[in-house]
DNA sequence: TTTTCTGTGTCAATCGTTTGACATAAATTA
DNA sequence: TAATTTATGTCAAACGATTGACACAGAAAA
């Protein structure tokens, strides 16, 4: 069995209350009592029990991360920086894959509510889930597009798919192609696509469009791709994430374009590993460490109530990694 | 504030020992006050503390997952596919990132130990932390080299190792290089290499060796491996891990090399994600799907006090995939 | 008809910690 | 010296649910 108050009490050789107090801090102390205390605790490797404590308002120091899945490298950095800074704080994080299954959303949202976490990050794309409403958990989210009054922090991705075009046609594309891969498809309005769009517009020229199927496997993103490049032979391809990206140009070297003479790549998103591992790609990348920062941050201070004014929405700038998917 | 046992009681017209009872599933309950107590707890929505219920000795339904870092596509897998099936069980998951240091798997025992959650899973490599002997808590471990009472669960690493020299020699290789990935490299014994080395050994040839250094960048590694392809000119290179494995193939075509003709690479773990963004590589592929149903079944096992007698170790068949990394 | 089973209620203790009220004594300051 | 501050203790009521003991009534079985 674990040790207990009592426990540390005795062999501290002082009262409940006092130990109570040192571990809460609260009264007057001294030197002398709060290291007897701190001796046994350590001694005795005691854990005061959460789930006392948290019968008495005190936070179980818990949080919970809802995100569509961590197998996709861009979540999976998001997810570990975010652990990272929540475990500084003293904060755990409970991992909660949606998978893109609105149910399983759902279930986890009324488990987590079930006063067990002090708070949520949501990056899942599943819309009009009323659970999210029901609860008075402090909730921020990450690039989602929540008409409701949780604050949402996410990269300028209108400002990326516009910086996407710019550079590709300044580069010397006359035939852009954008090819939409399906982590954004359920949102209503992708600002990629808009910005990417709107950018190609304004200087005289028309975008094709390819939207992956949602949930498409690799396979039928590749044959999709393949298709596509043979057919509308363009010149330059911005797709608005960088796996979707990876294939493009895996497809495009099959077919014998030279990248970027023939043909010129850029993704979205940037995340180390996919950076790391595919040198050539150019892509937009989200400032992810500014992100996890902002969330936490935001977080917090609903948590501990500071009252600061929260905005709904926190759009961080992009940049460009440019390498020798686009021309010199 | 959240509804609690009693506001259901009143609204259903019953006593809290009954609501109680209907949760708990205890002594004689007629059909229809079932569904009145179902419908109060729906219509209030009704969630019990958990915090209480875990002061009456109930579970929490948490489990902590200790991994490396789930930006590796491997544990990222791994941790997914766990936590998929401790979500079909009705209970969550803790994800805790060592990050290969000591000191942060150390504290996150200690907070999972504070009686928050019902078991743990390890898969992270960090030896010697006495806490793991410190607690009465569930424990299996993922690929882990215990000398302790701590059930293990994985890949047959040695198998694996034979499996790669075998295929590469078959196929014509005479200089086989082994490129060891950091991942392993805290294990004292590293069952890949051995089982590589003696497979090569007994067919009379003699394998090349790099290790590289922990934690080293993959910039790092590529530049190791370009020197050790330069120098060793290797017809043949078994990688501990995909990764590497990756970086060995793009730094050979750097070199001109051609896949497989000069250079056959093979690698290991094959995690779906990489799998399928190289489509060329060959690899040892990890049964994940059976290693995190087994991890969860030996978990529960102990949760249960089943009694079952449960093994030390518990070693999976590894296979091998076959792609354009190799000769036909 | 008597006994047993079924369904529900009341009451109170318990889990481990927090916290407020109050008491007391020593150390410090006015 | 008196008043205040500091340091600790005792006691008991929370927190929200579980559970055992016991009571009682109606239904079913003997």
């Amino acid at each position: 069995m674990q040790p207990k108050l009592d426990d540390v009490a005795k062999l501290a050789g002082v009262s409940t209350t006092t130990v109570s107090r040192v571990i809460n801090d609260r009264g007057y102390l001294s030197e002398t009592t709060k290291e007897k205390v701190y001796k046994a605790m350590r001694h005795l490797n005691y854990q005061p029990s959460s789930a006392a404590r948290a019968l008495h308002g005190k936070q179980f120091k818990l949080i919970g991360l809802i995100f569509a899945g961590i197998t996709n490298p861009i979540i999976a950095e998001v997810v570990e920086k975010i652990e990272d800074r929540l475990f500084n704080k003293g904060y755990k994080a409970i991992i909660c894959n949606s998978l893109d299954n609105p149910d399983k959303e759902r279930q986890y949202l009324r488990m987590l509510m079930a006063n067990q976490v002090d708070g949520i990050i949501t990056g899942s794309h599943n819309e009009g889930i009323k659970e999210y409403g029901m609860t008075e958990l402090p909730i921020v989210s990450y690039d989602r597009y929540f008409k409701d009054k949780i604050p949402t922090v996410r990269s300028d991705n209108y400002g990326g798919g516009q910086l996407a075009a710019k550079t590709l046609i300044d580069k010397g594309a006359k035939k852009l192609l954008l090819i939409s891969g399906s982590i954004d498809v359920q949102m209503p309005n992708n600002d990629r696509i808009t910005g990417f769009n709107k950018a190609v517009e304004e200087r005289g020229l028309t975008p094709q469009t390819v939207e992956l199927p949602f949930n498409s496997t690799p396979a039928i993103k590749r044959a999709t791709i393949h298709q596509s490049l043979l057919i509308d032979h363009p010149d330059a391809v911005f797709c608005t994430d960088d796996l979707t990206a990876i294939l493009c140009m895996q497809e495009a070297k099959k077919l014998g374009l030279k990248i970027p003479a023939d043909l010129q790549v850029i993704g979205f998103d940037g995340s180390t590993n996919v950076q790391e591992y595919n040198p050539d790609l150019s892509t937009i990348v989200q400032p992810l460490d500014d992100i996890a920062d902002l969330l936490v941050r935001l977080l917090f201070n609903r948590l501990n109530d500071e009252g600061e004014n929260l905005l709904d929405e926190y759009t961080l700038p992009v940049k460009l990694i440019q390498r020798a998917s686009v021309r010199k």
